[in-house]
DNA sequence: GCTTGATTTGAACGCTCGTTCAGTTACCCA
DNA sequence: TGGGTAACTGAACGAGCGTTCAAATCAAGC
């Protein structure tokens, strides 16, 4: 019988996530070594390999996770189409992304850490997710929906890297102002 | 006497230079070793350190060299304010880091790998090209000038993230749909 | 052709890496 | 209370790391 209440694989599992994914975002994947995660959640390394089966795994759940993650409550917050949509999306964005500035840093930075497979996993839930923000676009009047789509993700995840908690403007402040300018680009002023 | 003509630094120096910036953008500082390095140039390890202190110094030295090559070059092709020189600065940002992917690459991806000093040189640097951006938009109607320049550069230079040689535009294709993006975005549409 | 000094080699330094595993510990269940 | 097993330790593995340096090599100037 495996342990139930107060098994230590509970409560381990999650800090040795939650420990990578600090370290990977603050140092990148290839600077982090896994006596480092160790360290952070207080146990030996060789620990790690209870739950892990290498440290290529560890940053894949990571990325996979956060990927099927957003895209549900993209799904949740965002439906229809047209300049109703197209706030709803902005704002969504940014106020999710904002909550989630570590995996957002190391899904933007570390796909090149990637082995091949994991990668192209990866890179499958990001389409999917730019192609929700497509259709919305496309019953708007644009000259090319691809390359709106593309220029507002951009400018949209570019948040992440400049704001500060601490900062003069509120998340609530930040999307507000990021609708007004996703709106006019998107000629729907 | 210093050799001269066909003195070996004179080639090996930029070959150097030119390895390391095509294996950072492609495995990440930190995931790149001396020897691979050596091994592109088709040099030992330690022949590197005739040129360089260290390892950090290769990248300093990149990033650094990107950054003053990329303010002169933009105050030659963009000058005054208004609408005329928001064109030139989306056209003349799109052009230049298309032609540079790597350099740009490792400029937003790699700070993290630099200490303390060289980080704030290369900050430093940035906010220079920023505030080159913001002037122009200051002379326009927008209620958050700061936040318009952070939208307008992570949203350009994306371009580097997605663009592809073989794909259905060219390079001043995609600088002129941006061009008219960025106007809407400014208002200046 | 010899000398000189720039350039490179190749081996070595101490260290850290990811991963494995026999042995120990600690807790649940009967 | 004792047996069983999940969880963890701690040491070890071979490999690769950044960096150093005496020795070898090479090309230019006399």
């Amino acid at each position: 019988m495996a342990r139930k209440t107060g098994s230590h694989s509970d409560i381990t599992r999650p800090r040795i996530q939650a420990a990578a994914l600090r370290l990977f975002a603050q140092h990148g994947y290839a600077a982090v070594s896994m006596r480092q995660i160790a360290a952070e959640v207080g146990v030996q390394a060789g620990a790690i390999y209870n739950y892990v089966p290498h440290k290529q795994a560890l940053l894949f759940e990571l990325l996979k996770t956060h990927m099927e993650d957003l895209l549900v409550a993209n799904a949740e917050a965002v439906s229809g189409s047209g300049p109703k949509a197209l706030d709803d999306f902005v704002r969504f964005h940014i106020l999710y992304h904002l909550e989630r500035v570590d995996l957002v840093f190391i899904s933007y930075m570390e796909l090149r850490a990637l082995e091949p497979d994991n990668f192209a996993e990866i890179e499958r839930l990001r389409r999917a997710y730019e192609d929700r923000l497509e259709a919305i676009l496309d019953g708007m009047d644009l000259s090319d929906t691809k390359l709106a789509t593309l220029a507002l993700i951009a400018m949209l995840t570019g948040v992440t890297n400049w704001f500060r908690e601490e900062g003069r403007l509120s998340p609530d402040d930040v999307a507000e102002t990021y609708v007004a300018m996703a709106r006019r680009l998107a000629g729907a002023a």
